[in-house]
RNA sequence: GCCAGCGUAGCUCAGAGGCAGAGCAGUGCUUUCGUAAAGCAAAGGUCGUGGGUUCAAUUCCCACCGCUGGCUCCA
């Protein structure tokens, strides 16, 4: 969603100096730190010396408007750093910049406002100009717009505020940051803020209350989903979806306990690594155990049960099975960020020269199964950071070999994408191909990977016999399809704002008689087509209609049967569909011959 | 973990240093209804938990737990 638009990269950039400006003007002794330009607007951090709470938002967006409306010049000259750092001698943040810019050689510019007006007050920092009554000068790289005439300002707003590190690092002091929303257009603003409130309607924390899917206790505590009935329905078809896919591509289940010895962990190179998010466990003779944070070292004992042949290779074992991590709690958020994940895990275990064609098959159940929902898919090359080699594990060379056999692959599908190679973004054992899905609303979420892992081989001392009758290194592939039951529930539920597909319906088909007297009637129907093995309920008729059918639609059922004397007489059943909101009356018999044919095809 | 905001009935929310409130949901009774909210009644609370200040704390202060939005992290 980055701009390519270059006025409005403008707009916004202008807007968060005027936001500088005007903090300044409000709070004199704020240090200021960057203000860049994002997605939808851009944001400013600053140091407040006093806590501030976001009710100062509105008035700092009264100023700015003022600011707008007063037509104010921006404009830039190139400085010495030596000029730049009397300028900015009071701000650390800045001059922090303004050292490491002249250190690597780079041009120092500031950009100017001014107000030659004696009623706009422009933060200063610095003195300026004696002709000026306010004036405002930022540290930047340029491109603004020449005079604030130039903005709408009915086209933005501040947001909110959050807290932010000084340049991303959590060692460095926590800064404010204001965020704001800018548009060119007052209309454009407008539809942002709508998609936002529609993201917020679908909000999958909201709508698995609403649609009793699953639940959180404090008791259980944070990060730990509780899955309801029809919650735990849910799972489990999606569960079954992946796992029928897999079992045409030749996997085979296989099950593992939740906790291992922390020498596993040791020997696979996750204790060093991840020790921190372990959730640890001593027993009453004293040895270290850990909940598994995943399941690979597992599989990879599987395989290493035996000496394995280059005949029986690729093996591929799937578990669907939960892992644990020690997440911070800032982290958690509804069902997208759990402590306790189930994977739908699988590994490969192959000979170099079967990853291509293993690599294929994941490649069509993730294409399958996502296609299936609707969802619009991209890859990414995720490649080790050569300047951060210690934060993987392996050698050169066996990077070098998987990155490219990685590269080969994509390049085969015609998915390869130079601007979508995410240079540090590998595992640590070993580089991936992530893939992204687009949902009903336009949002990109982080879905499928599959990885591919030269060196837990290594560690594990994992081979075959090959032909020649020499031991032969082999490698794994990682290949999760929704990675996490959960966070892919959280990503569907916002995706079809908890309208599943008929076949994920935890009610598919809801039966209301016009009143108790055709309760009979209605209890043959459920009889027949749950014989089809159709999920369906029958409540009480003791509410009127119109009050059992919005509560129908409430719950999202696609399905609602009513009957009555007509439908009774005649045999027939009157249908309303979710997704249409029609009525139609047929035969139960064509109902059910339809109904069967969408699910079969998993369709709504 | 960090910054900011928040925590009152199952849900959505009002209130206030001095008897705890509403709507919806749930329960009982009445109603038996033709495609998005029938009526009546009773009930429902350690005001997140613990400590402090006060004659008195759900309200003010502190700590913890939890939630939201960000930051950092995400095998």
């Amino acid at each position: 969603m980055k701009t390519e638009d270059k006025k409005l990269d403008e707009i916004r950039h202008s807007l968060a100096h005027l936001l500088a400006a005007a903090v300044l003007d409000e709070f004199p002794d704020t240090l200021l730190g960057i203000g860049p330009t994002i997605d939808n607007g851009f944001y400013y951090d600053l140091k407040f010396k006093k806590p501030i709470s976001p009710e100062i938002l509105k008035s700092l967006e009264e100023k700015i408007r003022r600011y707008i409306k007063a037509s104010l010049p921006f404009s830039g000259e190139k400085i010495t750093s030596t000029k730049a750092k009397k300028l900015f001698k009071d701000q650390p943040f800045k001059l922090e910049l303004i050292n490491e810019f002249s250190k690597e050689g780079k041009d120092l510019t500031i950009y100017h406002t001014w107000s030659k007006e004696k009623n706009i007050h422009l933060g200063k920092h610095v003195t300026c100009n004696m002709s000026h009554s306010a004036c405002f000068i930022d540290l930047c790289r340029g491109g603004h717009v020449k005079n604030t005439s130039e903005i709408n300002p009915d086209g933005f707003k501040l947001s909110h505020l959050a807290g932010a590190y000084w340049r991303g690092d959590e060692k460095n002091p926590q800064l404010t940051r204001i965020y704001g929303l800018a548009f060119k257009t007052k209309k454009e603003l407008d539809e942002y803020i709508e998609m936002f409130e529609e993201a917020k309607r679908r909000d999958h924390k909201k709508l698995g209350y609403e649609l009793d899917l699953f639940t959180f206790s404090n008791l259980v505590g944070a990060g730990f989903p509780l899955f309801t009935p029809r919650g735990t329905i849910v799972r489990d078809l999606l569960d079954s979806f992946v796992w029928e896919l897999r079992r045409e591509a030749g996997y085979e289940r296989v099950d593992i306990p939740h906790i291992t010895k922390k020498e596993l962990y040791e020997t696979s190179g996750h204790w060093e690594k991840f020790q921190d998010e372990l959730f640890k466990i001593k027993t009453r003779e004293g040895h270290f155990f850990a909940m598994k944070p995943m399941n690979c070292p597992h599989h990879a004992q599987i395989y290493a049960r035996k000496q394995q042949s280059y005949r029986d290779l690729p093996q591929r074992y799937a578990s669907t099975t939960k892992v644990y991590r020690d997440e911070q709690t800032g982290e958690l958020s509804g069902l997208a960020r759990v402590r306790s994940i189930t994977q739908d895990d699988a590994h490969v275990f192959c000979r170099l020269n079967q990853v291509e064609e293993e690599i294929g098959k994941i490649w069509h159940i993730i294409d399958t199964f996502y296609g299936s929902f609707g969802f619009e898919l991209n890859v990414r090359l995720s490649l080790r950071d050569e300047k951060q080699k210690e934060k993987y594990l392996g050698s050169d060379e066996s990077w070098k070999k998987a990155e490219k056999a990685l590269k080969k692959i994509m390049e085969d599908k015609k998915a390869f994408d130079k601007d979508r190679v995410d240079i540090g973004g590998a595992a640590f054992y070993g580089p991936k191909i992530d893939f992204t899905a687009k949902d009903s609303i336009g949002r990109e979420w982080q879905i499928a990977t599959i990885q591919l892992d030269v060196n837990q081989p290594e560690r594990f001392d994992l081979s075959c016999i090959n032909e020649k009758g020499g031991k032969e290194r082999i490698v794994m592939i990682h290949a999760a399809i929704m990675g996490s039951i959960e966070r892919f529930m959280a990503t569907l539920i916002e995706h079809t704002a908890g309208l599943f597909p008929l076949w994920l319906a935890p009610t598919q088909i809801r039966i209301l008689p016009i009143s108790d007297k055709f309760t009979k009637y209605a209890e043959s129907i459920k009889e027949e087509l749950q014989s089809h093995n159709l999920r369906v309920d029958l409540p009480s008729a003791d509410e009127t209609l119109g009050k059992r059918i919005r509560q129908s639609e409430i719950e999202k059922i696609p399905y609602i049967i009513v009957v009555g004397e007509k439908e009774q007489k005649e045999k027939n059943i009157s249908i309303r569909s979710l997704v249409s909101k029609e009525q139609n009356t047929e035969t139960l018999k064509d109902f059910i011959e339809k109904t069967e044919k969408l699910i079969k095809e998993k369709k709504s």
